[in-house]
Parts: structure tokens; C-alpha cells; sequence
DNA sequence: CTAATGACGTAGA
DNA sequence: ATCTACGCCATTA
């Protein structure tokens, strides 16, 4: 299925992370590697990512790209879909150009 | 051994 | 605003 990829004994690091966002916020790949104390790896968040499920605990959807939009994956397009109406019905909302404003919801931990 | 491949980010043009 | 190059780095071909 998913082939782990990138160092996977790092990966808990950034599950606790992500863990930390709250309903209604999001946080970018890049910033969840720097608070992970893995500055510069926003991809190696990414894999560790794609290996959970979709109903996992750990708020997966709560993390996209510096865009503010969610990042494509391969293949998998109802995940990318299945992301979106999560985080809608948490009161994010998305413009037309299907970005989030990171100004309005980007999560800034104390 | 070399090259390509990613749920990415950023600097520079 | 848009586009190109890199940086990143374990895994795969």
C-alpha cells in the first residue's frame, strides 16, 4: 500500500505535533516539522501522514500546504475530498480557488 | 553507483 | 502574481 518513507523513527515526533492542533485551525507541513524540531522537513511530515488512516485519532486533515490549500496526493482523490469536508464542518472555510486563508486559520501555538 | 520520486518550502527572477 | 531551482532524504528502480 503506502511504502513508509523518510526516517519513520521520527515519525511520532510529528504525530505529537499534529496531535496539538485544535478543531478549527490548520498548521502547513513546514510548520509541523519545525515545531517537531525537524526544520526544512516539511516532506518527511508528509509521508509520515499518508501512512495513517483515515480514520486515524491524530488530526491528519488539520495540516496542508503553504498555500493554505490541501495538498494532492497520488491517486487517493476521496481522501483529499474526505479532507476538505472535515475541516468544513469544523468552520474552516475555503475561497474559491479552494484555499484556506492562513491569516483567518492557521494555528499559532503559545 | 546514479537517477527518480514524493501529503513540501523558499529564495530568486 | 507566476515560474524555476534548489534544499530535503530514505527508498526504489
Amino acid at each position: 500500500m503506502h511504502p513508509f518513507r523518510g526516517d519513520r523513527s521520527l515519525y511520532p515526533r510529528i504525530y505529537s505535533v499534529v496531535s496539538r492542533i485544535p478543531p478549527g485551525r490548520v498548521a502547513t507541513y513546514g510548520q509541523v516539522a519545525s515545531q517537531a524540531g525537524l526544520p526544512r522537513q516539511a516532506r518527511l511530515v508528509g509521508y509520515a501522514l499518508s501512512v495513517l488512516s483515515n480514520l486515524s485519532s491524530i488530526p491528519w486533515h488539520r495540516v496542508v500546504n503553504a498555500k493554505g490549500m490541501i495538498s494532492s496526493r497520488s491517486g487517493e482523490k476521496d481522501c483529499e475530498a474526505l479532507q476538505r469536508v472535515l475541516l468544513e464542518e469544523e468552520g474552516i472555510q475555503f475561497g474559491p480557488q479552494g484555499a484556506i486563508s492562513l491569516r483567518d486559520f492557521q494555528w499559532y501555538p503559545e
